[in-house]
Formats: C-alpha cells, structure tokens, sequence
DNA sequence: TTGAAAGCGATACCAT
DNA sequence: ATGGTATCGCTTTCAA
C-alpha cells in the first residue's frame, strides 16, 4: 500500500480511502490511485486488515459430516449467501465427534471470523460459546439446535414431518408401523420418533416397542432389524424410516425379501423415483435451511439484536407409489410387488 | 497477549515461545505461563500471526460447483488432510463460471492463504496464477488440468476409464454403441470422448458421429437426444454415459422405454445397485482425489520443489448387469429388459 | 480533501 | 533462558 501511495503520489490513508470506496476523496485523485493500483496489481492484505479491525471477511462453518449429500448441499447455500456480501466461508468437518466440535468451532474465533454456523455434533453442549455469543459474536445452528445456550436455530419440522409421514401410512389403511430411525441423543432422530408416536397416538393405536428400532445407522444393523421385524408374529405391513441413510439401507435390505412392506423416508434422494417401487418420502430442504440460516446471520451482522430465534422449515411429502401399498388383506404379511 | 504475559509475570516473547512449543523456556516458566494462559482463557489472534508470518494457517479451495455430492467427497478429503496439520480450508464455489473462478482464487489469494487447491471453472485461464506461483504460492490442480499454466494436477484417469467402458461394452457383443457426454470444453468429458474413440478404433470399428451427443446435461437433452438415438435406421445397442448426471439423465429417460440399450456409466453413484437391471460402472474415487491432492499440497509446503507434476489415478469397473445386455440378434433393436 | 502518526496482536531480532 | 523493541499492512484519529 505504501508502495501505491508513492506510485501515485499521495499518502496511504488516500489509498485506503479509494480501496474501501469512502467519500471525500477527489475524483481525479481516486483515478490516479486506482491506475496505480492497476500498475503495480496491488492487493490488500485481509490478515492486515483483519487484525485492525478485529475481523475478518469471512465466516465460519462447522460442519457434522462434511461427506453427506445434505451438508454439501447446506455449505453450498451458506456460500452462496456469504459469496453475496463479499465474505468466504472457513470450514471444517467434526465427523460426530464433540470435543472435535469444539476444538473446530474455537479455532474459527480465534480466526475472528465475522460469524458461525454450526451443526452440532450428537452429544455436544454448546455452553462454550456463551463469552463468544455475549460479545456479540452472531452464532447460528443449523438441523439440530444448540444445547446449553440460546441462540438463533433453524430446522426442519422434523416431528411435524414424522406425523405426515405416518399419519399418510395411517390413512392407506396400515395399524402395524415400525419406526427405523438413528440414535435418539441426535434431536432430529428424537423428534421424528416422537412424531411416530404423536401420530398413531391420536389414531388411537397402541405404541409396539418391537416395532421402533432407533440406533445409529448401518447396512448391516438396520438389515438385522428389518429381518427381524418381519419375523414378527404380527410384522409390520408397513415402515416410516425416519433419515436417508436408513432408508437407503433399507431399500437394500428388502432388496433380498419376497414381499415387501409399504415405505415412507424421512428426506428425499436422488433416484428415489426409479426404485421400484418409486419411493414415497417427506422431503425437507438442505438449501433452504442453509441460506435461512445464512441470512439471520447476515441480519444479526447488520445489526438484528431481536431476541434468538427458531426457526422451523415445513416438509413437504411426496407420493411416488411405495408409501401407498395397501396391508396385505389377510393379516400380518404384505403382497409382494415386483421386483423390489 | 500482553496480558498473559503480565498475570504470568513473564514477558511477551515468553508467551509467544510457549504458545508456538518452542525451545529454550525453562519447564517451570512454561508451566506458569501455561497457566495464565488458562486462567484468562487467552486464544491467540490468527490475523495478527498472519500478518506477522504472511501467511494464514488455511488453505484455500475453489470448487466449479458445491452442491455437486463429488465436490462434498473432495472437499471433505481435502479438509480431513488439512486438519491433520492444524489448517482449516477458506473455500467458495464458481459455479462453472471462469470469472467467479479468478475472483475467488484472488480472494484467497489476497487472504495469504498457504496454497490453493483448485477445481477449473469450464474455458477458463490460469495463467493470473502465475506471479503467485513464482512467489512460491502451491498451487494443485484437481479433476481438471490447468490451462495456460505449469501446476501439479490430479486427475482421474478419464481416457482410461472410457476405453475400460467401452472395451466392456465391446466384448459382450456391441458393435454400435453410442456416446452421451458432457461440453468438451471440460477436459474430463473430451478425455472421455477420446477414450471412446481408442476403444472404437482398436476394435476397427467406425466412428459414427449420429451416436455421439456431447452437450451440456440437462435431463430435457438427454431425454431427446436418447430419442433420437432410438429413432435411428440402426439404433445404438448399447450407451456409454460419460459422467453421473448424465448416467442419472439417461435412466431417467429410459424409464419410458419398452426396450433398453446395454448401459455402461462414468462415475458409480448412489442406488446403482437398486436400479433395473443394476448399473454397470466405470468408478472413480473423488476421496482419494482429495487425498492426493491436498498431500501434494503439503509436500509442497514442506518444502517440496520437485517440478510440477500430473497424477492420473485410476479407475475400477464394477460390472452390475446392465453393461453385460447382449445386443439384440435380430438387428438394431435392444432386448426388453422388465422394468427399467 | 488530504496526510502523518499511533496502534491492532503477534513474532523476530538482538541483547541480556 | 528471557525480554525489549521494531515490524508486518492496514485503518483510525486527528490535524492541516
């Protein structure tokens, strides 16, 4: 910058003047900088910057598991949103792992980012963001709310999706629904079992605990239990899977079975519409979560100090033809459907 | 910093040895320090350690397009290398335009990022790297080679892994086979073109340009140019889909068929498996990708100043059912295969 | 409208 | 082994 000043024969705040596009300076000085700037290809230094003002142009992302689908859909829209006011997004997965959470989330205010958006990681407190949060330091979660600390939280209905997910199975005539779904210390999981129960309570059915398995989610854990539940002297006619990945092991679970029960997916996936047969889900959205998420942060740097919101996204559910398979007539057993 | 250092009754210096795990402070010192440092629950300033060293503690990332799940492996791949040596990634996305691409690299450039790690936007130019490059700036290409500009690159090896196709394709009996891929002015869809053109020649067949579609992938086009296809005196008998969205186009649009093509895909995807008939791929390992290229990266900083170098890393058939259709004896016309 | 000088927080040099 | 001080590049303050 020094360098420009003296290229252009001004002083350095002149410069930093037309770098930051304040007023008060001449048209023809700005223009004389600005070729300087061009001659010598100058550009600012943003630790520099960074460190007088005590921020710096970007903000921070704690992902959960940066691999899925849905986070890459959720950065995409939180870049996006931060792309619009000039910042880039500091990133970092913490693979479920809360001290990792942690250590990720600490290490992005060290770097004084402007913001953070966090998806919590199962287990986490987030109690250790208070002095960041009381400094004014805007935090947003994202798909599961913080615990030990208020602040601004966006989700997706995830018990409100539950209850249409299973009320729809409901009204194609189904009473024996197993619920398939992820370890409940994961909110989203507990919401969605807790809108399983919310539903055939008010349809005046009895809750089978042999019908709800809620563990993390592997190929082999929920082939076991699918195997399991159609083991049953009265197995499910039909299945409300309450995540993604759980219903994609499932479609490969029954993949091996004769005949097959009605499905409902919590979250929509690509190809759901081939399988045979096409999937029924209740889908939420990773985009709309993450640019909601960014714009409340956005608007807490603006100058927003309205008390933290929550914010729920609706979920929409989309028939494809393997949530309204009728129960088998004759009792327990569903109708096979080709080829499944 | 000041602080620390006062409540440890030491000076500045000390603290910035014990923080840094430098040599030459007397145990007892450390301790006291070590100490303060909790007590006052001090984290130190990355911005004015950047402005002080000229480089930040991350390492920048230019993707063409986020949302894409192959980005979200990379990403995470290169992220997981990074934290291993206590960097986080500061990434954005171009979406495959050349400009955003510059923008950004500029961006982290100006952010004193210690290397960059960059997937090309289509048609563009890389040669605005070069006086970073010559300041020693890393610099690591990823699924698509630089253009104008000498950088390390990784690349999955696109040509090969179309010849591997088609070559499968080939020996279950095709002899017209037909080419869907994407713009050639992406290097990866060219590679892939050529790589079928090889496998073609070797086998003394003709090129047929009615059986080659390289356009932009949207499902509307591969819907009509597979129609097109069919519509022919001699249809095709088998597909070679260049990338995974045009492989999920052309099962989309082959749903409405009676009667389907052999299919061989570029990229495996999620599901693959569950289709009818299952589908056969040429897989490659965006992880690994990731890996590669954020080791080379390190090794750079490391103080590697080997020349610039290209890694093609291979790709792996995965053969599923539908690349091993025979053609059709009677002619042009595919078998039916239920229900696709 | 412009510029000189102070200082942001950490590190390197050099002295002790 | 330890600490004072200049310094990194920029912005702010204040004076001209």
């Amino acid at each position: 910058m020094r360098d420009v000043a003296s290229e252009a024969g001004v002083g350095v705040k002149t410069v930093s003047r037309v770098v930051n596009g304040e007023p008060d300076v001449a048209e023809s000085t700005r223009h004389r900088v600005r070729a300087a700037i061009a001659r010598l290809d100058y550009r600012p230094d943003d630790s520099a910057r960074g460190l007088r003002n005590g921020q710096i142009a970007s903000i921070g992302l704690v992902l959960d598991d940066a691999t899925d689908p849905f986070s890459a859909q959720l950065v995409a829209a939180i870049q996006a949103e931060a792309q619009l006011h000039g910042m880039l997004a500091l990133s970092g997965s913490c693979n479920e792992d809360p001290d990792s959470e942690r250590e990720l989330s600490l290490a992005l205010c060290a770097r004084r980012v402007r913001g953070l958006v966090v998806v919590p990681a199962p287990g986490a407190r987030h109690d250790y963001l208070s002095p960041y949060l009381a400094e004014g330091l805007p935090v947003v979660f994202v798909d599961r709310p913080p615990v030990a600390l208020a602040a601004d939280t966006v989700l997706t209905d995830s018990r409100g999706g539950a209850i249409t997910a299973v009320r729809h199975l409901l009204a194609h005539g189904h009473r024996r629904i197993a619920f398939l779904g992820d370890d409940v210390r994961i909110h989203t999981a507990a919401e969605r079992l807790s809108g399983y129960r919310a539903a055939l309570h008010e349809a005046g059915l009895p809750i089978d605990t042999d019908l709800i398995a809620a563990r993390p989610v592997r190929d082999e854990t929920v082939s076991a239990t699918l195997a399991a539940f159609m083991a049953l002297p009265e197995p499910p006619t039909a299945l409300f899977t309450a995540n993604n990945r759980t219903t994609v092991a499932a479609l490969r679970a029954l993949a091996g079975f004769d005949t097959v029960p009605a499905l409902v997916g919590f979250d929509d996936f690509q190809l759901a519409e081939l399988m045979s047969p096409p999937v029924t889900v209740v889908a939420q959205d990773p985009g709309s979560l993450g640019e909601t998420a960014a714009r409340l942060l956005f608007q807490r740097l603006f100058g927003d100090r309205s008390p933290a919101q929550r914010v729920e996204l609706a979920t929409r559910l989309i028939p494809r033809g393997s949530g309204e398979i009728p129960p088998h007539p004759t009792g327990g057993r569903t109708i096979a459907v080709p080829p499944f």
